[in-house]
DNA sequence: ACAGTCCGTGGACGCCATCGACCTCAACCT
DNA sequence: AGGTTGAGGTCGATGGCGTCCACGGACTGT
């Protein structure tokens, strides 16, 4: 994990489609040898996937929540997980220091649909209780921050 | 923006890396007419950007915050996002429904540096208070919800 | 000094991206 | 009805890219 690392990693980060031609000119080494540096990223664990990022209103997810979960006393955290876990909506997952076991973010397309998540949420055994803000409008997210050396 | 398009912003969605003779074997159609339609999604604002999603406690930015921002009566919205905007530890931005104005989700190194940026966050002006709840770990982040019809 | 290891380069080969020409079908106009 | 037009597809060609392999130079421990 050297600077030559990190900044393949931002370059892939900022684009994840980038040829390794192309990362190897910006990098200064061969092709083969970004290919081989970016295999060990993949298989290292530092890179977990490469994703299209989407406009989600264009796909019909134009809801977005943020959801507080307070879990009963005694409930079994790991029980609880994976009920969120089946919940294809839930896109975000936190477990939290605080009052609040769990926070999640999820996108639906209705407030009906939200109405029918929250719903669910109470109703599974472990949670206590519920607390959703909706985002009226997102800002930006998951922009990646710089993180390799100045002079690359 | 019919089944098809919605099936390659699915397969996107799950590896941006995809090349698109495998796109065209996934939907049946060859590699010319995916290489258009998926243009079209980008330049048409579907699509917005391909990224590595990366572990981020490998590249040392172990400590992940979600911050509440209350602003003052009277604050002007667009300079408080403008502030937000310079800060690169601020990766997602929502701008919410309820008494907290703004949801941000931070991660930065380490718990001093969060310090300093809860310091930064109280100062800047317009902003009233803030509220922070740390993220011990994160369960999982942006998963991607199927979106294309069931029989594609 | 020497062998082993790591990490790189260069060359080769098959697949892929991408362009242009052409085809098909449906909508629309006359 | 028939002709025209345009959107969106296929096919074929070509140049660049991904990827495998053999080889080479610098560091390390003995």
């Amino acid at each position: 994990m050297d600077a030559i690392d990190l900044n393949l990693v931002d370059l892939l980060r900022g684009n994840a489609r980038l040829s390794y031609a192309e990362l190897a000119r910006q990098v200064g080494l061969s092709a083969p040898a970004v290919h081989e540096r970016v295999g060990k990223l993949e298989s290292g664990g530092v890179i977990r996937a490469y994703r299209a990022e989407v406009e989600p209103e264009t796909i019909g997810l134009g809801v977005t929540a943020l959801i507080g979960i307070v879990e009963d006393s005694g409930a079994d955290t790991d029980d609880v997980l994976e009920a969120f876990r089946v919940m294809p909506e839930i896109e975000s997952c936190y477990f939290m220091a605080g009052v609040e076991s769990f926070l999640l973010k999820a996108r639906v397309g209705t407030i009906a649909e939200l109405e029918q998540l929250i719903v669910r949420l109470n109703r599974t055994p472990g949670v206590a209780s519920t607390r959703t803000g909706i985002a009226l409008s997102t800002k930006w997210e998951n922009r990646p921050q710089s993180v390799a050396p100045p002079t690359a």
